[in-house]
DNA sequence: ATGCCGACAGGATGTCGA
């Protein structure tokens, strides 16, 4: 079973990459972030044509959540618990049922959370924390999770092409860096990390400045797996070539192989 | 220190991203 993730950044302005991706690879789930589109704009037919089915939860311009899936999805729920009113579009789960057993997957989009010191980053941390609070809470039911999206946290100097130019900006803070290690400790995996020990593996190159000419990258779409998922990995990759196609992302897929 | 690029809404240029 291959699950994959993919901020898009507008799947309206990504829609034949997605689907010339989609054929190439032949992911049995994706999640997607950042289609800045309202549940009615997403192309709904295009990828039920390829095959899926498609659980939407979007929101006009900015952010915005989607799972498609080769088989039925059940229990598809928007949104983390709390928030007090948070209506940012930037969380989608649902139950899929596979051949040896289910499988629960989370799309993700975590808050950017610049500039330092200000609300917006108070508003991400206090996202990583509600994050933390319900992973925890999907523990105790031993199922196979994957919380998988754009996490915006770079999670170590290993994975920045300059660790220095990044000191005071949100996705490298200590406390943005915890919030993701708060996940490990609480048992779950860094599906890429596992299948891969080299450093300066990376899944954004900003637009500008020839980052990506440049290979001046970050690693900040991720991967996590609950024990019961990790137990299945059987390996993980990051498709980097889209990064050089015609009208990229500035996000690339990543994606992982589960025996379920 | 700032812009670089790209997408959005709206109809010029400001906002946002990371």
């Amino acid at each position: 079973m291959r699950i994959a993730s993919w901020n898009v950044n507008s799947i309206k302005a990504r829609l034949a990459a997605a689907k010339e991706w989609l054929s190439e690879t032949a992911p049995d789930i994706v999640c997607m972030q950042e289609i800045k589109c309202t549940d009615d704009a997403f192309p709904r037919l295009e990828f039920e044509d390829m095959g899926y089915n498609c659980a939407v939860h979007g929101q006009k311009s900015y952010n915005g959540v989607a799972i498609l899936s080769k088989r039925p999805m059940e229990d598809v729920s928007p949104r983390l618990p709390g928030g007090n009113g948070d209506d940012h579009a930037r969380y989608l789960e649902a139950a899929i049922t596979c051949d040896k057993g289910m499988v629960r997957v989370a799309s993700i989009y975590a808050p950017n959370g610049n500039p330092i010191g200000t609300d917006k980053f108070r508003y991400k941390l206090d996202w990583h924390a509600r994050l933390a609070t319900h992973a925890q809470e999907l523990l105790p039911a031993e199922e196979p999770v994957v919380l998988m999206g754009d996490y915006n946290v770079i999670p170590g100097p290993e994975d920045v092409y300059e660790p220095k130019n990044w000191l005071t900006d949100a996705l490298y803070q200590p406390e943005s860096r915890a919030a993701l290690r708060r996940l490990e400790n609480l048992g779950y995996t860094d599906a890429i990390r596992a299948c891969h020990a080299e450093p300066h593996l990376y899944t954004f190159w900003d637009y500008t400045a020839g980052c990506w000419q440049k290979n001046r990258g970050i690693r900040i779409d991720h991967i996590m797996l609950s024990p019961q998922a990790a137990d299945r990995l059987v390996t993980s990759g990051i498709n980097k070539h889209m990064r050089g196609r015609e009208r990229p992302s500035d996000h690339v897929p990543v994606w992982c192989e589960l025996d379920i």
